[in-house]
RNA sequence: GCCGGGAUGGCGGAACUGGUAGACGCGCUGGAUUCAAAAUCCAGUUUCUUCGGAAGUGUCGGUUCGAUUCCGACUCUCGGUACCA
């Protein structure tokens, strides 16, 4: 054994010994329990963030860990190719984004295997090759023909300047990043996904979610949103026409005001037409951002329309304003306001001096006073005629009932949740695979067809998609009467290829189908890991796909994911580490100076896997520190001369005392890594393990023995987090396997059993005194004991004794006064 | 705005089921070693203190023998908000 520590060399051995015998290829092996263990590939950007080598770290961990249980484990890795960066990227390097992004990956795949995490490689994927997007098309193509996607109308971001949409994140208060020109909104056909027809079961089956954190379930509740209300028809005051409106509060139905309807709503346009004050609003309108945030966040405005609705129950005449903040892609595209119950309708009935008609009262002691506020809690009504004097409750399904007795409207249960617009305006991405025919309409591509080829070998120059420039790729036969169409230029949300890559990896090697048995093999994902970022679309989206593969036979089982781990972010200075801020770590300069494991014990060391992560270069020389230790413990230790076996009968106190921390750390290690995925305390425990070690100064044989074991537990249980210098630790202890195939081993029960325990006296909830009791000590003679307590009496002097709690195996609380 | 998190020493964090607040690491202080330094090793390290103790987990209030942990109100902060991934 050398005697001093040197990471390069060793690491770079370690992992040419993995590579050659492919101890990391997943075989499907009935025999084994399966564990699929599973990171969310990254987008390829250039190189590998502090990001990136937590998430990995984390699921390399826990593949490990889960290999050294006996699992069959299948730890797979692949990139989430396609993306707008990749297109930026062209139009600043004029580089083409294919070529751009192979590189990248390349590079990056280099510097997964420099960490040394365990893949399997031959199951590695890419997003952006024929191979994969082929089987999202063909999916399309089948749920095309189902009848779950469809296309309509649907407003994108439009630079007016530059002639092409931009994404969200490419409005900055409501200009184009690039041209600082305002930006408009634009009403573009655009295909959809009917993810609304599956929000029942969405909704339903996060019951069987149990391995979810409890925060992801729950924003995920509450973005499919299910309510219960009524649709109601407002009929126009002379014409034909009628608003339809939703309501989840019925019982305020007597106190609307006025109705609000959307700039973009037909009625509002139509009006607008002899009304220029509307003219210019709705023009005004048009330059608000897309995103809810903006809408949400902006000042409320509405105007006018002139036209007025009848109210369904009352016969009253009310007015019909068109407003900023109801979205046409929304519902109907209309709302009822009632100002004295909602306080947007507050604040806006107030701003435009609209009448604020009170008609709940509060049940309770609610505070109620429309002159500051809204009253939005359910109480009992009032100036409601009949219905006075019901509550909220009972008005709900007596007004429900009035309504569509009257053919009103009707009871109805809405979702907030909408329809998946997947088109995107853009050239790397998944061509939609279909094809626009004037006789035919929209044709999908016949199966043989497929896949529909994105050109590679492009100029990317911002002026919007190349394809759809490109006629050798456009202008196509129709595949149904062999007339002259033109193909999909849009392409896919790059969301669809993440939905369902879980799967492909399961059987990535099949030419001839999306999916084969395989995938009931290894599914559903065991352990998934990723940014908290994904709770809701990402992970939706991949719940959405599961089922829709589920109904067309792919795959069996609800869900595709079992257990869920979501991670916080990497930060610096307290901020997330970005380039554009400049306080970015680079991976490579971690690994050249202190080795992998150095960056993943830090990593692992500073925080546990959910909260955010606060970089330190100091901290990372400590976990190189910790290793180096390690590495002279057991070099000192095998440097000392041969080890006798354990004898167990044979030990001394001290002995003991050792073997016992040996012990509970195994044990604790277990529970940390395994259950609580607190990978922090795990490493803590190993840290104390050692410290403890440094103290154990017996050179006797037994002694050795006891060291010997406690360096054996140190080394097996902390390989899953550094396993290159666990390696070669191992086969320095004395053994010729190597440690993948190493088994975790059991705890000696024996060895955690004490005689004595040391309890806690309190006296009016304050520590005073400590007490060491027999483990089996009844609570008479604990409480006896404490009571007796020199300590403790002081602080009872000249007081009676009220109580006295005895919590088992923790503490003595006397009460006095 | 709405939905979901978070806040504990100088710093990262620990305390798992309401029961010893500050494990482990970093930093700092002192010591050993060294011609000297680096590295390494040992000891100490929440604050205040009349050395008896007292206070203390973002703020204010509540429940309890006992609250970092449970409840209510708030402040700041982070993630998402449907075209960043």
């Amino acid at each position: 054994m050398q005697q001093d520590y040197n990471p390069a060399e060793i690491e770079l051995e370690v992992q040419k010994l993995w590579k050659d015998s492919t101890v990391f290829r997943a075989v499907e092996d009935p025999s084994k329990e399966k564990y699929y263990c599973l990171a969310m590939f990254p987008y390829p950007s250039g190189q590998l963030h502090m990001g990136h080598v937590r998430n990995y770290t984390i699921g390399d961990v826990i593949a490990r860990f889960q290999r050294m249980q006996g699992k069959n484990v299948l730890q797979p890795m692949g990139w989430d190719a396609f993306g707008l960066p990749a297109e930026n990227a062209a139009i600043k390097n004029k580089v083409p984004p294919a070529a751009w992004t192979y590189d990248n990956i390349d590079y990056m795949r280099d510097q997964l295997q420099r960490l040394g995490f365990g893949y399997d490689w031959d199951r590695e994927l890419a997003t952006c090759t024929p191979e994969y997007y082929r089987w999202e098309q063909w999916l399309f193509t089948r749920l095309f023909k189902k009848g779950l996607v469809y296309k309509k109308t649907a407003a994108v971001n439009w630079c007016p300047v530059d002639n092409t949409v931009l994404a969200n994140e490419q409005v900055i208060d409501g200009c184009c990043w690039r041209c600082d020109a305002v930006v408009e909104k634009r009403e573009i056909p655009q295909w959809f996904m009917k993810i609304t027809e599956y929000a029942p079961d969405l909704l339903k089956d996060l019951d069987q979610l149990e391995g979810w954190p409890e925060q992801v379930r729950t924003m995920q509740e509450n973005w499919i949103g299910r309510s219960e209300g009524l649709d109601i028809q407002f009929d126009i005051v002379a014409s034909d026409e009628s608003i339809g409106i939703y309501t989840t509060r019925p019982d305020t139905l007597m106190g609307v005001s006025y109705l609000a309807v959307a700039a973009e709503h037909p009625l509002a346009l139509a009006a607008a037409e002899n009304n220029p004050t509307l003219m210019d609003f709705i023009a005004e309108c048009k330059q608000m951002e897309t995103s809810e945030e903006a809408l949400e966040t902006a000042e409320k405005k509405g105007v006018d329309t002139g036209l007025t609705a009848i109210h369904p129950v009352t016969g009253d005449v009310v007015p019909v304003w068109a407003a900023n903040f109801v979205l046409m892609n929304y519902g109907t595209g209309a709302v009822m306001s009632v100002p004295a119950h909602d306080q947007r309708d507050y604040e806006f009935a107030k701003a435009y001096g609209l009448p604020i008609k009170q008609v709940i009262e509060p049940a309770g002691s609610e505070e109620c006073d429309l002159g500051k506020a809204a009253f939005t809690e359910k109480g009992k009504l009032l100036n409601s005629g009949e219905f006075d004097g019901l509550t909220s409750a009972d008005a709900f399904g007596a007004i429900a009932d009035f309504v569509e007795k009257n053919n009103k409207g009707q009871r109805q249960v809405n979702y907030r949740l909408r329809d998946w617009g997947v088109s995107r305006q853009r050239y790397w991405g998944t061509p939609i695979p279909i094809i626009n025919c004037e006789k035919c309409g929209s044709v999908a591509v016949p199966e043989a067809d497929l896949p529909v080829r994105l050109p590679e070998n492009v100029i990317v120059d911002g002026s919007g998609s190349p394809i759809k420039s490109m006629p050798e790729f456009y202008k196509v036969a129709c595949p149904t009467c062999g007339g002259a169409a033109e193909r999909e230029t849009d392409t896919f949300d790059t969301f669809f290829e993440s939905s369902w890559y879980y799967a492909r990896f399961t059987c990535a090697d099949n030419n001839e189908a999306m999916l084969d048995e395989r995938a009931d093999h290894w599914l559903p994902v065991d352990q998934y890991i990723g940014g908290i970022e994904h709770a809701v679309l990402h992970l939706l989206y991949a719940r959405f796909f599961h089922k829709l593969m589920r109904d067309e036979g792919l795959v069996s089982g609800d869900e595709p994911i079992k257990n869920l781990l979501t991670q916080g972010m990497v930060l610096k200075e307290g901020t997330k580490m970005s380039k554009s801020k400049g306080n970015t770590v680079d991976p490579k300069g971690l690994i050249d100076q202190y080795g992998a494991d150095t960056a993943r014990l830090f990593i692992m060391f500073a925080a546990p896997p959910e909260q955010s992560l606060e970089w330190s270069d100091k901290a990372v020389e400590g976990a190189s520190r910790f290793l180096k230790r390690l590495w002279k413990a057991v070099y000192e230790h095998v440097e000392a001369g041969e080890v006798i076996a354990l004898d167990k009968s044979a030990l001394s106190d001290e002995q003991q005392d050792m073997r016992s921390k040996t012990q509970q750390t195994l044990q604790k290690m277990g529970d940390d890594i395994g259950r609580r995925h607190t990978f922090n305390t795990a490493i803590a425990a190993v840290m104390e393990l050692m410290n403890s070690l440094a103290k154990f100064e017996d050179d006797s044989p037994q002694g050795k023995a006891v060291r010997q074991e406690a360096l054996e537990i140190a080394v097996l249980t902390l390989s899953p987090i550094t396993p290159h210098i666990c390696h070669v630790l191992w086969q320095a202890l004395g053994h010729n396997e190597v440690l993948v195939s190493v088994s975790w081993p059991d705890v000696d029960e024996s060895a955690l059993v004490q005689d004595n325990i040391e309890l806690m006296v309190q006296v009016n909830g304050k520590l005073r005194s400590k007490i060491k009791v027999a483990v089996d000590a009844d609570k008479a003679s604990i409480e006896a004991l404490a009571c007796a307590d020199e300590a403790a009496q002081k602080f009872m002097e000249g007081k009676t004794i009220r109580k006295v709690i005895v919590v088992p195996g923790r503490l003595v609380n006397i009460v006095v006064g």
